[in-house]
DNA sequence: GCCTGTGAATCCATTCACAGCT
DNA sequence: AGCTGTGAATGGATTCACAGGC
């Protein structure tokens, strides 16, 4: 019964989540997944899939499970995977690059359109792929032309912030970060951060933690 | 008065994103922090940043603040940063050359003490850092007598679980899984997964829905 | 019989509001 | 007076358990 609830922001994670072992299902040629199956390979669980997949729709048949074909449709409807979304990065240094050039984000709609850098010596450099490395001078004017939605920062922490700036101006809609500071927040610019060393800090302590109930 | 209950994942997150501010409040020399500055550096409520400090001790003066040198130092404590911890990486494409190069993990205790490859044009190959890239064939002799405690794997997804068996095998305690594809949960290793298009999925999603409600 | 969809119950996290210390 | 530390209150998210449909 589609609500027009808001919707758990863990929600749509695992919507992204489900996606992933859907294609390989599909891949296989296999027709219906129940959600006990489905949530096996996401390691949650099925009631968190029926719940999730219930606050868009009802995708499933009572008996019978949910069609693959169509729940991936479904899913990549809500995640709006189903067009094209165009990105562009700041900072290529080596994480920079390798963000480029990770063909992940290709195969599932996201295309980079743009790449840009403060370092003289990067500039008009040609990627694999065949994007030229831009000044932060064109970040304006070719966010605007090329009508890129979401921007990835990739720069030094001291940069980070004036370069959300920039995007932001030129109209961007969302950004995310991999610099590791807290960017402002802002109306109309929304703001995902990616921190590894969070990660790993967080893996750090659980480890100690099981030492310390073990002994 | 430090309790031992358990204590909110999404706490331990926090914490390590507190110490960056406080970093740069100690450089600039500024000896006191109340919760409330800090929470905004954080984009958090201050009674967050009380509650979460506050599973784990009183580091505060009423009335007054924080120490920001003692608080910091509390913090490693806690997220267990305040000692080297050894890292091998698996699969060394754009990503992992990137994580390795990655100079935030070494100023924060994480050090890469061996590289790991399947393709036999990489082995032998020394990376900047002076770390050379071993075959898989030494992964399990290699963790074991580098004593490595955290495993990253940066490999293509087919690889991923194979590639974590031999490193659950030679006794390692986590695994940072940046392989699209979720690692089979295992006892006496923690696995934490990092997908950036999840990330993007989810700004995507969001995104969208400020269009809409905007229409 | 089987599996979905979902209200109700449970569990967990965040925020409030104030007592307690300096 | 000011700011921490924390029980109580609120707000969310997950899980249970079963009704509903194949």
């Amino acid at each position: 019964m589609m609500k027009e609830a808001k919707i758990p922001d863990a929600t749509i994670e695992r919507i992204s989540l489900y996606s992933r072992p859907l294609e390989r299902i599909l891949e296989r040629g296999v027709a219906v997944v129940s959600s006990e199956q489905l949530a096996r390979f996401c390691r949650v669980n099925p009631a968190q899939v029926r719940k999730d997949l219930s606050y868009f729709g009802e995708f499933g048949v009572r008996g019978i499970g949910y069609n693959v074909r169509d729940l991936l449709r479904e899913i990549k409807k809500i995640l709006v995977s189903d067009r094209e979304w165009r990105l562009g990065i700041v900072g290529l240094g080596n994480l920079g690059k390798a963000l480029v050039q990770h063909e992940n984000f290709l195969n599932r709609g996201y295309e980079f359109v743009a790449a840009f850098d403060v370092d003289p010596a990067k500039i008009g450099f040609r990627l694999p792929g065949g994007l030229v490395i831009e000044p932060p001078s064109k970040i304006q004017p070719l966010t605007r032309s090329l009508a890129i939605e979401v921007g990835l920062i990739a720069t030094p922490p001291e940069e980070a912030e004036g370069v959300a700036n920039l995007l932001v101006h030129a109209g961007i809609k969302a950004i995310l970060n991999f610099a590791p500071t807290q960017l402002r927040q802002r109306k109309c610019c929304l703001v995902e951060n990616v921190d590894f060393t969070v990660t790993l800090d967080n893996l750090a302590y659980h480890v100690n933690q099981r030492v310390k109930e073990g002994s």
